[in-house]
DNA sequence: GGGGGATTGGGTAGTTTCACCGGATGACGA
DNA sequence: TCGTCATCCGGTGAAACTACCCAATCCCCC
């Protein structure tokens, strides 16, 4: 509560839309007590500019060209551990929640959110609080709840392997075991035994269920 | 010529992200001559808005809750033809572009895209002309100009009758041929037939990618 | 009153997926 | 060294899907 007064957050914006960006900096530069330092247009971006600006905040979409929201910011946090990531996102839904949270971030704020949700999210997050929308933190909870009820595990994407991730990608864009086969120079078997696998820890049957799960996970973007 | 010294352009705002708004109305009423008298959180919303405002130009959104940017354009111009549609979007895809350009839609700028690029097509849309990104605009002319030359015709969702759109929802959102026939009371075959022509008319080989194409263009949720 | 599209269903044959079984290799830690 | 796990590949048989063909009904429109 002593430095807040003479030293302003410092905040860097990453996000692919330049308007929404431009928006962003004007609405801030507006609040007291908060100072926007820089911008990134993609993930990498972000993570390389962040090292050098060592802002308090980040201000981090998911869907981002280059490398996402959630791998820079895990990323990010390795490097740079007092860093504070706070995701502004379109995506509405809790798996993409649970994996900014597990990736180190403090705070999920939807786009459609009030102007003033954003800015009290910002200091939030730049006292070390997490910040995370009522509604959403709750259902992520039930789900959780959910998951620990009906069986065992939260049968999730953490489980998969890196390969069988990779083999999900592809599947979930549409393409045949043979397409994923050749793309990924291997036998179909292969492909096969992954898809079997994936399927089997996320608990799904049948490929278009499982196309449409990735896709309604934000697996794929 | 005459006119836009002293009446401004009148634009509304309809994009269900809240935040985007606060950040264009900002952006924007820095722009000499431009007046944001309104915003909308979605299609329908904007549809009776615009009617009791009369803005000259209404800043589009396609992905909106409720009705979509291109289904309340298309009823929009049938109400106030004078009224120009100006899309911003984060779709970067012929598809849709070619939607809004038949929704009669006037430009389509992406939110990726430069500040002074959507001050620019605002002006130009207001004047009476067409905005379209030169690089979109020719990829779209381009995609069309291979279509033709393929095959006959444009292949597209519209061309789906009624009975195949509600297929088509069903079957992306990964459920088999039998479930679909279940729900929808229907023998496996009848399915199959309208899934048959429903892969022909768009012109996708294989169940997988017919999920993967309705999940990107939007078409189920 | 006939033409055309939408909707429904069928046949046959071929391909793909999927479940359930198996094994070989290599890496990595206990 | 031994166990575990990821990765790779194979066989079999059932189920599902796909590509072709076809036809009956209904309804709308010219």
């Amino acid at each position: 509560m002593s430095v807040e007064f003479t030293q302003p957050v410092r905040i860097m914006l990453a996000d692919d839309h330049a308007i929404l960006r431009t928006g962003l900096r004007l609405m801030l530069s507006a609040v007291p007590n908060l100072e926007v330092v820089g911008e990134a247009t993609n993930g990498r971006e972000a993570l390389a500019k962040a090292e050098e600006l060592k802002p308090d905040v980040v201000i981090m979409d998911i869907t981002m060209p280059e490398m996402n929201g959630i791998e820079a910011t895990t990323e990010l946090k390795k490097r740079l551990p007092k860093t504070k990531v706070l995701f502004l996102t379109m995506h509405e839904n809790e798996e993409l929640l649970f994996r900014t949270v597990q990736a180190g971030g403090s705070g999920y704020v939807l786009k459609k959110s009030a102007d003033n949700e954003l800015v009290e999210a910002i200091y939030q997050v730049s006292r070390g609080e997490t910040f995370l929308r009522p509604d959403l933190a709750k259902q992520v909870v039930q789900d959780y709840l959910d998951r620990v009820d009906a069986g065992e595990e939260a049968e999730s994407y953490e489980d998969l392997t890196e390969r069988e991730r990779e083999v999900l990608q592809l599947l979930a864009m549409g393409m045949t075991n043979q397409q994923v086969a050749d793309k990924l120079v291997l036998s179909v078997r292969t492909v096969e035994t992954h898809r079997a696998r994936i399927m089997d820890k996320l608990g799904i049957k049948g490929r278009a269920a499982l196309v449409a799960y990735a896709k309604r996970r934000g697996l794929v973007l």
